[in-house]
DNA sequence: ACGAGTATAATTGTATACAATATACGCGAT
DNA sequence: ATCGCGTATATTGTATACAATTATACTCGT
């Protein structure tokens, strides 16, 4: 139960490193900071009102899940996401949230259980009213619960990561099309398989579900925003 | 993603952050760390004549990796692994694997191809002459060149990290049984689908591979050497 | 002898000083 | 004018000093 904040124990939000990092990645996921952007440790840490070793450190772990990329000596630099990228993360998770989800099948607790239905329930009434802002939140949680439910401290910590990352292009699609609904019947879907202890069908809707998110991204211009290339970052200034 | 030199890798080498990082990822892995002991800034500076500063920043980047545990104003403890990350780790490479497979039937360049069938060469050698170290190191390089293959960074990254994760364990059980010569034989049947382009064939092959070497490190006593629970927290419900 | 409270020590968190490295600029030789 | 080279400057890397927090030990009252 206390599970759920035991992923922000590391990002604690009351030390200055804690907020420092929380700012950046929300800075950096906004787009305040654009890709291959440098980040000064001075400019930042005057901004924040902080040193430079909270910023160093924040920096650390804003590489390690991908948001930037530090050069020794150089600096650190915002990481760009191509749609290639994009690509293979959805790839990926298709098989990971598909065995996410046959695992939780088995280990799933009553109190997740629970937690995933009224998700659903919730996530329709935000649906009808339009409030695209709790759709997106919902949604998100709808995969923490599940990642949790997995009972594999390691495939949560992977799919976390990955789902994190693509969070940006996601946050812009769903706020911008009408999948919110469809994304929720699937939720539903996958939701029931597990409920009736039916691993193989869970796994199968959940390898569907992401394909079908990614789908409908490449239809809401995917490739218009991030580029349809794969690399070489040719502009810039 | 894409777009970075292998060269600048963060975790540098000829820094001391970075060497006080490898040293303790090494360390931890090679099980000169213990499950739950403490690491202490100083006491690790000292024994690396550093001090605390680079000390820091690699155990936040250790922590990301997940192998240890910051806890705020508290400490850092060593995470281990347990023989359920083990399976967790096969459950999940067995499908990633499968993936990269499938990818580098599309994506492999002659010269990985080369390289793939220089491997398989070379192992049937040392095999025959009970090379037992050789062996182990073209086993890792065979998944190296797989991996690169694949042509997605991404993968590549995620399927290495699980690779090093489990280093230990595979060293052991490799060096002490007679599945290199199954597992060079299973190389050779995935070289030979991706040489053939039969996707599925290869992606199929890839999934048994890991499935397979994860049945032979059970056999082999992968309990006894690390415990036969799955963890502290108790996993039954 | 026992426990609450407090002083003391140990450890982490943060700031700053200093060192090493990379980049930018200018100057001179060709 | 251009190239090469050295110096200046900016930026990161590391060490150390200091502050805040937590753990330990001790005192004191009962």
């Amino acid at each position: 139960m206390t599970n759920y904040d035991k992923k922000y124990e590391s990002n604690d939000k009351y030390s200055l490193r804690g907020r420092v990092f929380q700012k950046l990645r929300e800075d950096i996921l906004s787009g305040k900071y654009k890709e291959h952007e440098e980040l000064k440790e001075v400019a930042i840490g005057e901004e924040l009102g902080v040193s430079r070793t909270p910023v160093r450190e924040a920096f650390r772990q804003l590489e390690l899940e991908g948001l930037i990329k530090i050069v020794p000596n150089k600096g650190a630099y915002v990481t760009g996401i191509t749609a290639k990228d994009v690509k293979d993360i959805y790839m990926i998770r298709s098989l990971l949230e598909g065995l996410c989800a046959r695992l939780a099948t088995e280990k799933i607790t009553k109190d997740q259980m629970e937690e995933m239905e009224e998700n659903i329930y919730l996530a329709d009434f935000h649906e009808e009213k339009g409030h695209l802002d709790q759709i997106a939140e919902l949604d998100n949680k709808f995969h923490d619960i599940l990642y949790e439910a997995c009972d594999s401290k390691l495939l949560e910590h992977t799919l976390r990561d990955f789902h994190r990352y693509v969070l940006r292009v996601r946050q812009k699609t769903l706020a911008t099309n009408t999948r919110g609904r469809a994304s929720n019947e699937e939720h539903r879907q996958i939701m029931e398989a597990i409920k009736a202890g039916d691993a193989s069908l869970a796994e199968k809707l959940a390898n569907q579900h992401m394909i079908n998110a990614y789908d409908n991204m490449v239809k809401n211009g995917l490739k218009e925003i991030y580029g349809d290339n794969t690399g070489e970052k040719k502009e810039e200034k």
